[in-house]
DNA sequence: CTCATATAGATGCGTTTACATCTAATTTGC
DNA sequence: GCAAATTAGATGTAAACGCATCTATATGAG
C-alpha cells in the first residue's frame, strides 16, 4: 500500500521472544497498526461528528454518555465511572454533564451516600435524543465497516483491538 | 467481555448477502469493532500526546506533518496533500503550517508553477526533532501494541484496518 | 477572450479541549 | 478522633479545533 516504517530503530530481532521491556520501538506492523487505527478512527468520528451537527443533532461524545447512562438503567452511574470506561477528561465531561442537564437529557440525584458526587441519569428524554441519533450514527458504522468480506474476520479483528485494550 | 450491542435495531440478517447499501444499521461485530478502534485511538493518542508535551515537545500533529515531509524528500509536498494524506482540517493544518515555518522545521518553496501554493520541504531542523519526538514516541506505540503474541496476527489486523481505510 | 466556476490557502469566530487549580467530602494513619 | 492525604467534581485559562468566509490564482465553457 504504502511505505509507513513510520520513524526507523526497528528494533524488533524477528524470532527473539526478548521480553526487554524497557524503551523498546516497535516493529513496522505494530506501527502499521497504529497508524491505520488512528487513520480510521479520526476519519470515521470526524464524519459522523460533522454529520451530527448538520442534522441539527448534538456531537458524537453525547451519545456516548447517553447510551452508557441507557444501559446502566435505574442504578445509574457516577460522573467518575463515565470518565473512565468513555475515555473522558475530566473537566470536559464536567461541563458536558452540565450541558445535558440543562437540557433535561441527563438527571443527577442526591441519593447517594456520597456527598460529593451524584448519580447520574438518563431521561426519557434523553433516551428519545439518543435513539434519533442512532439514525444518523448507525448507518455511518455500516458503512465504514461494512465492506468487510467476512464475518469471522470481522468478529476477529474487534476482538483482537478489544484485547490490546484490555491490557492497557 | 461487555455487551457493547449499541443502540439495538440490528439489521443484518446473518448469512444473507444482501448488499441492500441504503440506510444499513451495524451488525452487533462491526459496532464492536468501531468501539474498539474509537476507544484505541483515543487512549493511545492522548498518552503520547501529553507524554510529548511533558517532556517539551511539540503535539503529536507535527511528528505527522514532519515524517510525511521527510518521506517526500526533496520533491516536497503541497498543503493540500497533506490535507487529505494525514487528515487535517483545512484551516487547521494551515494554521499548523504556519507555526512550523516560523520555528523553522519546515520551508516553503516558491518553485511551483501554481502561484496559489508553496511546497514544503522539511529542514535539518525538522528532521533532527522528529527523531527527537520518536524517541518519546516510538516506544508507547511498542507499549500498546507489543502485547500481540505472534507476528502474523498482528500483520493481518493491520492489514484489514488498512484495507477498511482504502475502502472509505 | 471573458465570465463563471473551481481550487489553494488564510483568517475571523465561537466552541471544545487539556491542564492546572480549587472546593468540598471522604478515607487513612497514628 | 484528628490531621494529612486522597477523591469527586467545578472552574479559569490558553491553545486547538471545526466551520464559514475571504482573497488570489487557475481552469473551463461559450
Amino acid at each position: 500500500m504504502r511505505n509507513l516504517t513510520y520513524g526507523k530503530k526497528l528494533s524488533h530481532k524477528k524470532g527473539s521472544k526478548s521480553q526487554q521491556s524497557e524503551v523498546m520501538y516497535p516493529s513496522e506492523n505494530e506501527t502499521q497498526l497504529w497508524v491505520s487505527i488512528n487513520l480510521l478512527q479520526q476519519k470515521i468520528y470526524r464524519t459522523v461528528d460533522s454529520d451530527l451537527k448538520k442534522n441539527g443533532l448534538p456531537p458524537l461524545r453525547w451519545y456516548d454518555v447517553l447510551w452508557d447512562l441507557e444501559r446502566q438503567g435505574e442504578k445509574g452511574r457516577r460522573a467518575f465511572e463515565l470518565e473512565k470506561t468513555l475515555l473522558f477528561e475530566q473537566s470536559n465531561l464536567s461541563r458536558l454533564l452540565r450541558k445535558m442537564i440543562d437540557e433535561g437529557l441527563v438527571e443527577e440525584l442526591i441519593v447517594s451516600e456520597d456527598r460529593r458526587s451524584k448519580t447520574l441519569k438518563v431521561t426519557m428524554k434523553g433516551i428519545k435524543l439518543r435513539k434519533e441519533m442512532w439514525r444518523t450514527y448507525g448507518p455511518h458504522i455500516h458503512g465504514f465497516m461494512g465492506h468487510m468480506e467476512d464475518e469471522a474476520k470481522l468478529e476477529k479483528t474487534a476482538a483482537t483491538l478489544m484485547a490490546l485494550l484490555a491490557q492497557n
